[in-house]
DNA sequence: TGAAATGTTGGGGCG
DNA sequence: ACGCCCCAACATTTC
């Protein structure tokens, strides 16, 4: 007589290893059938996007590749979560369903909800923390409130500790027989037509990509970080983003990873390059703590007196800035870069968002739906927060005054252009003097190069001092308000 | 995890 | 030698 099966339910946990849910299935010794539903409709308004789907659908198949080489296999379904669950609980007799948390305000809501009516049906329901290092509902300041500035935050759960040591692969033990699955393909997540080559040159989506990612970095570039990682023309960051949104990596294995201090002898700017790292890993916790405790902010900003600024919705611009053809070089490249490869550099993304915001006066919301759909790490904590940030409406935000000036951010960051020139080709025989600001240069200059301003590389969207003027003046109709209730 | 305006200082050219 | 101006370099404040 076998034990009847253990349901584990994979979401944005698509991986073997350092996986709590499987890792409990498995040391319980009943048998283990992966599951993955596919529903996106409860996600909604926050459904994923064509770029974050086109990863879905490679990730998915990885982890079906690594179970299949351990005889296993991942069952797909789609449809309602609970009819699903139910579904493959009679198919299969099933007595127990496990899985790992997840935070967003509409899934964390779904998930108490099917655990309970799982529960009363009578079966075993576990969940596992592990999508990120602090429960968000336990971190709280001296007054039990949530943390609304970084630095605090960070100094609180830094003195947590290390979080455990990352769980080793699971033992599978086979079920009897196999629940039908639908095939990935049937899923619908890429695209129609083939945008995605970018996509593919640029990543390896799936556990072993991220592990190698991890690898590469903890091994090589986390030494320089502290000093490369502001610029967009090397590869001075991890890139680890999308392999932790889906939960092909996890926090804690990247901070056990690059941690200083584990025996290995470092220098002090090595450590510190780590230590600042890991803090960029505290400000996702940081982002997924805020989206816990104001689930509206992904549509309506932390600070309620944003409410009333006077934003300029103006769709030919909007549409400029999505296209890369603003006519500021830093702003067109990464855009473009986002384009084509569903990134971009963490620097670009705050000049890029203030040029949105600030110099063209559109509402923030439209730039994070823009980046949730062409982003292959959308992550709803991460950009809500970042937007918010960026715009001066959120918690620790910049304040709204701090205008990113899209000119010389450019010749700071990428002083030898490399980055614009390979994003902005039209625009690359132009000398570095001239690159960020090609409306400026000398006709002799222009024709040298093969620009043509106004032809063949668009002129200036707006004028860079009007536009800062114009921003504070807008910003002065809010100012005097209360910012929150 | 700004930028621009304004203030201060100090060296050098020059009458 | 001296005052004056210019200006770079740096610091402070303001948006």
């Amino acid at each position: 007589m076998t034990r009847p099966p253990t349901l584990v339910w994979f979401r944005r946990d698509l991986r073997l290893e350092d996986n709590a849910a499987l890792d409990a299935a498995s040391g319980g010794g009943s048998p283990i059938i992966p599951v993955y539903i596919h529903s996106p409709a409860e996600e909604k308004p926050w459904e994923p996007g064509a770029a974050s789907c086109w990863w879905l659908h490679h990730s998915l198949e990885r982890l079906d590749a690594s179970l299949r080489k351990r005889h296993s296999r991942l069952v797909i379904r789609k449809g309602g979560s609970l009819r699903e669950l139910t579904r493959l609980i009679e198919e299969t007799g099933a007595s127990a369903v496990y899985w790992n948390r997840l935070y967003e305000p509409a899934l964390a809501a779904r998930d108490k909800q099917l655990e309970e009516q799982l529960r009363r049906r009578g079966i075993e329901v576990r969940t596992f923390p592990g999508h990120l290092l602090w429960e968000p509902s336990l971190i709280l300041n001296k007054q039990e409130r949530p943390f609304q500035v970084f630095t605090p935050f960070w100094k609180h759960c830094s003195a947590i500790g290390d979080p455990p040591e990352p769980l080793p692969p699971p033992r599978l033990r086979l079920p009897e027989r196999w629940p039908d699955g639908e095939a990935l393909e049937s899923l619908g997540l890429l695209p129609r037509i083939d945008w995605a080559g970018g996509l593919r040159e640029a990543w390896t989506p799936g556990e072993d990509g991220g592990r190698e990612r991890l690898d590469a970095f903890a091994r090589e570039t986390v030494r320089d970080y502290g000093e490369t990682r502001n610029f967009p023309g090397t590869e001075g960051t991890s890139r680890l983003s999308p392999h932790l949104h889906f939960g092909e990596i996890t926090p804690r294995q990247v901070w056990h990873a690059v941690r200083p201090g584990g025996g290995k002898a470092s220098g002090r700017g090595e450590a510190a390059s780590a230590w600042s790292w890991l803090r960029q890993i505290a400000w996702r916790e940081f982002s997924h703590h805020l989206l816990h405790h104001f689930p509206h902010t992904p549509e309506e900003p932390l600070r309620e007196n944003f409410r009333d600024f006077p934003w300029r919705r103006n769709s030919s611009r909007l549409k400029a800035w999505q296209q890369g053809r603003t006519g500021y070089p830093v702003v067109d490249a990464g855009m473009r870069e986002l384009w084509a490869t569903g990134w971009m550099h963490n620097r670009v993304r705050m000049i890029v968002a203030s040029f949105l915001v600030k110099h063209l006066l559109i509402p923030w919301q439209d730039g994070a739906r823009w980046f949730w759909d062409t982003l292959v790490d959308a992550d709803l904590a991460n950009n809500t927060m970042g937007w918010q940030w960026t715009a001066g409406c959120g918690a620790d935000a910049a304040p709204f005054f701090r205008v990113f000036n899209p000119i010389t951010q450019g010749e700071k960051f990428d002083p030898d252009g490399d980055y614009v020139r390979r994003w902005v080709p039209e625009i690359r025989l132009l000398p570095t003097t001239h690159l960020f600001k090609p409306w400026e240069a000398p006709g002799h200059v222009l024709s040298e190069a093969d620009v043509h301003p106004g032809k063949n590389y668009p002129l200036p969207a707006v004028d860079h001092n009007e536009a800062r003027t114009a921003a504070l003046l807008a910003f002065e109709e809010i100012k005097g308000r209360p910012s929150s209730r």
